[in-house]
DNA sequence: CGAGTGATTGACTGGTGTCAAACCCTGTGG
DNA sequence: CCACAGGGTTTGACACCAGTCAATCACTCG
């Protein structure tokens, strides 16, 4: 497993300027390493967590779960990113966190010394704000996909996000992406139903832009794809 | 207009728990207040602002535009928000915020005054902080609505949000609350095309539980209508 | 080789979008 | 005071996209 402290300031430091001083203050961050089995849920909603974890390998998704049993997916995480950092300041957590696979391992930290961190520390705390904030334009981004596109559209914007995040972070292996779910996930993501994706997936990869097959996303045509999408990564970076 | 820090003490007092000193520092915060035309864009997409505002009176909403020109709203806020707040640590931001009618009044705070405060004061940075995280929570609940549920419990669950929030800052006349919106909007707002929006409408009108007309809507049944809207209030208060 | 899971396709139905017209209300001007 | 214009709402007709049901195919695993 790669160093946890790396990974965690290779990513604040990627949108937020953090003096040396600042980068030892976050290695000196405690914290539990484990890893998580496929499908296991790492937060379920209504727990009121004491720890946040930041997700060191693999693939974490957030969700929401239907009184009907549906489940709506509403992100997905890779290396580096704190799927559970809203959970720092909210009470209740209102949606729950599980590997999509079994590659996932976290590191977590507990609340209390995060934040006594970001309280001596404002850098630190500005960039850890920062990192929910991005993640609360991912949420924007969704829903103007999941509400505004075509199902075409809207599959070809997620695949765009998901390449485009892990191509960051240093996962990406040639011109493949890892986007561990299967069709019928992928409709659950989406807001579609299962025979919708697969339909919709057909159609795009009709276009010879994109595939998607045993849980990758293969880029054949970023410019092609980002314009099937209306992709504009400016959201991300912020 | 009523008084800007009673309405800001109050509402971060609503979540995050403020000793007398930290109430008297976000006293001693400087800002402009201003009143909104109808309409009037408050933000737009890829502007850097240097202020983020508090809502005083009225409504405001958030919005992508989209290349096709089609507008995606994203919430709507009430008397008490910050509806820019993801501004503060966000270079650039991805949307816009407009009026939503005539009533809408603002108090601008600078980021670097914010900051500051935040720097040298924790409880006062943990209410703001939070604030942006039940902003997020409010989003992840609008990506399952628009995604999981059918056209009528999307429409139900709205009224249900925008009015349980109306009535926690005290707006709420009887039982009728400010949704400033033609039917277009609303379809805007729900992802479904301004004839959909009406029949829709029409379809909640026939169960007795709510009506919507003129810009606010009348809640007849709340029980009716949160069970229609699957309607659970804990992701607001967090 | 059979069982099981996921992917794919077909047939059918129902919901949603588009186009278009009629209606309602309000403000304006003759 | 009435005629008219304009914006928003409501309704109808119709096409089409998307959901459901169901069968088949492909692949892995025991």
């Amino acid at each position: 497993m790669p160093d946890i402290h790396d990974i965690l300031i290779a990513k604040l430091a990627s949108h937020s300027p953090l003096s040396a001083e600042d980068q030892a203050a976050l290695k000196g961050l405690p914290h539990r390493s484990r890893e998580l089995a496929p499908d296991e849920d790492l937060i379920r909603q209504g727990e009121m967590p004491r720890v946040s974890v930041m997700l060191a390998e693999g693939e974490v998704a957030r969700y929401h779960m239907l009184p009907s049993g549906r489940r709506q997916y509403l992100s997905l995480h890779v290396a580096g990113d704190w799927p559970d950092l809203q959970s720092l300041f909210l009470r209740r957590i209102d949606h729950s966190i599980c590997a999509l696979n079994d590659g996932a391992a976290i590191a977590a930290f507990q609340h209390e010394h995060l934040r006594a961190l970001a309280a001596r520390n404002p850098p630190v705390a500005h960039a850890l704000w920062r990192e929910t904030l991005i993640d609360a334009s991912i949420f924007r981004a969704a829903i103007t996909n999941n509400s505004a596109r075509s199902a075409k559209a809207r599959m070809a914007h997620l695949f765009c996000e998901i390449f485009y995040r892990s191509k960051r972070v240093g996962v990406v292996r040639g011109e493949t992406a890892a986007l561990p779910m299967h069709q019928s996930q992928l409709g659950e993501t989406l807001g579609m139903a299962l025979v919708t994706a697969n339909r919709t997936l057909r159609e795009l990869r009709r276009t010879g832009s994109v595939d998607f097959k045993d849980g990758r996303i293969f880029v054949l045509d970023w410019t092609m794809l980002t314009g099937i999408g209306e992709f504009d990564p400016d959201y991300l970076n912020a």
